[in-house]
DNA sequence: GCCAATGAAATACGAATGTATATACAGTTG
DNA sequence: CAACTGTATATACATTCGTATTTCATTGGC
């Protein structure tokens, strides 16, 4: 991430150094868990596991909520790159779709309080902390729309309302992804078996949907 | 609702009466909006509104957990009524996946506060909290799964993975509900239009993956 | 008609929170 | 070395919170 912080040597021998905005952003990604939410922390409590006075968190961030929104867009960030990552790995449809699929899965295992963020605070706190989500939430949108008409393209299969189809996959793996934080350990194969079927599902619906449209397309309804 | 409460008249004539549960809920229901959720009320201000002393609310709830799963299940039998209701008035495909939407967006454009608690309150709070939310969203699944099949076995279309199916389309309208909470409302319109060719995706989606199964069984993957 | 019992309100306390104000200290200039 | 500037800390204050304890009003039984 591009470091706003004043490029501090963290590791400086034995004096108090400079506080950097990542140490407060660190401090709060290490108070998230399971039943805590960005929007339930406290700006006492974020200075105080940063080792830093309640008032120097003024000097980073305005109040929590511009807080929030940097760990959003950071969190946003992170997994465009994992999926990025994974998507470059694919090149077929199926391992594409199973790639990214496989790729979510691993970070959602690994209890990454990043993903946490995105997955389960789209829905509570103020309007620009929801506004934030929501933007990160089109980029996947928009990327996973390219990448659907790319590979309908090659494929020579349709696609019914790209933008539409790739909304709906992501949300829905959104969705599943916020509860399965909350599983077990021996819960998550067959979930990772589920988020595969239901994709699949879309994908087959929105070809389907394309070809009928193709096949007859004057006609109402 | 199954009334806990002391079966007070609420409309007994001039004398103060009894504090009833009911009245603390819909104290709790005044508070909701679209930022504030059912985690950020504080048990003073809930018995503030409700016009009771602070401690009178232990009379009632051990502490604000219970009141929110109390909530959750209200909104929960309040929704499914809802729906069930509309699913009375349909009985060809089309009308039911478009009855039910359209009570579901009717109501959510009414803003009431109990649908907002099952939309985006399924992913922060306490365990407690979060699986009485998993507990509703299943009655609907599971609800959903019956008319699924029992259309497919009408319409003689095929049904592939009809638990998968109907939890898909559950979590995907739900997930989109939560979202569409902040909408302003010349938005709503097309909002519906999408949420109706997402529904449509999927419920194609599983018939064409059904007919591909019957028609080469065992083809491997 | 009085008395115990029940349920709600009042008071109180300790803890935590957001922030305003004042202080100490490092680093840079002259 | 002295003055200045920016940063972090310390102290303080008014709120709010959850809840323990106490007080009060109403009620039903005798």
């Amino acid at each position: 991430m591009s470091s706003h912080s004043p490029a501090v040597q963290p590791g400086s021998p034995g004096r108090k150094q400079l506080i950097s905005r990542d140490d407060i952003i660190n401090a709060a990604l290490k108070l998230l868990g399971p039943n805590r939410s960005v929007s339930t922390l406290s700006l006492r409590e974020v200075a105080r596991e940063a080792g830093v006075a309640p008032n120097s968190f003024y000097r980073h961030f305005r109040d929590m909520d511009e807080l929030a929104v940097s760990l959003i867009d950071l969190a946003g960030e992170s997994l465009r790159q994992l999926i990025g990552e994974a998507r470059q790995r694919a090149n077929s449809e199926r391992s594409v779709v199973q790639g990214c699929t496989d790729a979510f899965m691993a970070r959602l295992r690994a209890d990454d309080p990043l993903l946490h963020i995105l997955l389960r605070e789209g829905t509570v706190g103020s309007t620009a902390f929801k506004q934030a989500v929501e933007r990160q939430l089109n980029f996947f949108e928009d990327q996973l729309r390219l990448d659907l008409m790319h590979l309908a393209e090659i494929k020579k299969t349709g696609l019914y309302e790209p933008a539409l189809t790739a909304k709906a996959i992501t949300r829905l793996v959104f969705a599943m992804g916020a509860t399965a934080l909350d599983l077990s350990e021996d819960q998550y194969e067959e979930f990772n078996r589920q988020i595969v079927a239901m994709v699949r599902m879309i994908i087959s619906g929105t070809q389907t949907l394309a070809q009928g449209q193709a096949v007859n397309a004057s006609l109402p309804d």
